[in-house]
DNA sequence: GCTTGTGGAAATGTCAGACATTTACTAGAC
DNA sequence: GTCTAGTAAATGTCTGACATTTCCACAAGC
């Protein structure tokens, strides 16, 4: 694989991170590849070695590569691979076709732990994190009409969950939270989002913040579980 | 705070990194404080401004520390900082007196989080799984006699947990099983680790094994549970 | 008095070039 | 053939200078 294929860039050495990055994550080298070499890098996108090599320092801190000295830089294997690192969230976030193996892993974690925080979150909630479900919740009421408004309501998603994992008013589970970014908004490039199943989702989110604020953390439980197998089904994992 | 109360250091930006980061991890700084210069800590540990900023990048990708040109490098507050991310869980590993804090807040993740990790486990285990975690159940059975023999003895639990995270065959799961060894050799310096204790943990992680060799789910999530809660009485937790 | 602008100091960020170190490969001696 | 020395090629490091950002002090002007 070559850097042809890749558009050109324009800014610091963090948008030549993100370019790189998410070609690796579209899959363009195969784990064991050999990466170009740092001074190719530069005379590609025009940028000093410098640049190159903050870029490639953080592509290696989130595991996506291996440098050694003499031997050049090697692509790794999806397993290593630090998605809890909240640059890979970033990255992911703005990738339109994200890799399927990669949606799934997410949602599968999401299916097993998202019900264990919001049983979490109902025990442990404040005042305050009650406020952020309802702003959220609120915010994604009033963009579930429009179409246009989809990546608004996106966010408000997001948001939502966001709350529901700091709510936990666990340090580990709260540092989670980024990995909701990318699952969430790879809905929008995979459902229609129609009215219907918008519909749908906003009535479990709800049954999801109603639990939390009346401390039923079983009830939680439940919901969260809810919220996901609609989540399934837009993210075409199951129909 | 300043530099002076911190050890001398001997080796590359790595050694350097892992030095600060432990310092700040043990609170010798608060949240909020600025951090030393970049050319005031070169001149303290006797190395390149280049070293430091390698070092300084590492601390700032962990959530650490915050720098902005200009202004200078500022400590963050403890909830920014990536406890998920590969080399906290190598510095706090080699740091004798960890926040309590942060082994409460580990440990009520694993809490939460392991029995349903174990379910998953008993789902998903392949045969090479199942090896691994009875090769790791059988070095902590070797090494459970004798005192000397404790570190060797966290060494196997480490990676009967890590197997077992493995074991949910899920790219995120199995991404936090990094989180353990911190947790597990803080144990090493907060239990007096007897021997009737050890024998009762081993048995504890015995009914896990067995339940995830027989793909028996609930069971395995019942078991991690019991072990989890030997650990909390070892780790001062409960009493 | 209050605002506004202007300058300088101090910190991190960036660049360029040379050099060091590690690694892999190749050619030659035996 | 095998071992060894040498060479090329890649990343890692050092150094000094310069760029940029931020804050602060101070003065001008309304």
């Amino acid at each position: 694989m070559t850097l042809d294929a890749l558009p050109p860039h324009q800014g610091g050495a963090e948008q030549l991170a993100r370019l790189l990055a998410q070609a690796l994550l579209a899959g363009h080298w195969q784990p064991g590849d050999v990466f170009p070499r740092e001074l190719d890098i530069g005379k590609h996108f025009a940028v000093s070695r410098n640049q190159v090599r903050n870029a490639l320092t953080s592509l290696t801190a989130a595991g996506l590569l291996e440098r050694t000295a003499g031997r050049g830089t090697l692509v790794r294997e999806v397993g290593d691979w630090h998605l809890l690192d909240p640059l890979m969230s970033e990255w992911m976030t703005g990738l339109v076709n994200l890799d399927p193996q990669l949606v799934r892993a997410i949602y599968a974690f999401r299916f097993s732990a998202e019900p264990v925080v919001a049983g979490l979150a109902a025990q442990a909630a404040q005042a305050e994190d009650i406020e952020r479900l309802e702003s959220a919740y609120a915010g994604m009421e009033s963009s579930a009409g429009s179409v246009e408004a989809r990546a608004e309501h996106a966010e408000y998603d997001v948001a939502f969950h966001d709350a529901t994992y700091r709510a936990s008013h666990n340090l580990v589970w709260r540092q989670m939270g980024h990995l909701l970014r990318p699952s969430i908004m790879a809905l929008i490039h995979r459902s229609q989002h129609r009215t219907d199943t918008l519909d749908d989702s906003l009535a479990r989110h709800r049954q999801v913040l109603d639990a939390i604020r009346s401390h039923d953390a079983s009830a939680a439980e439940t919901a969260a579980r809810e919220v996901l197998r609609r989540t399934a089904i837009d993210l075409g994992i199951v129909s």
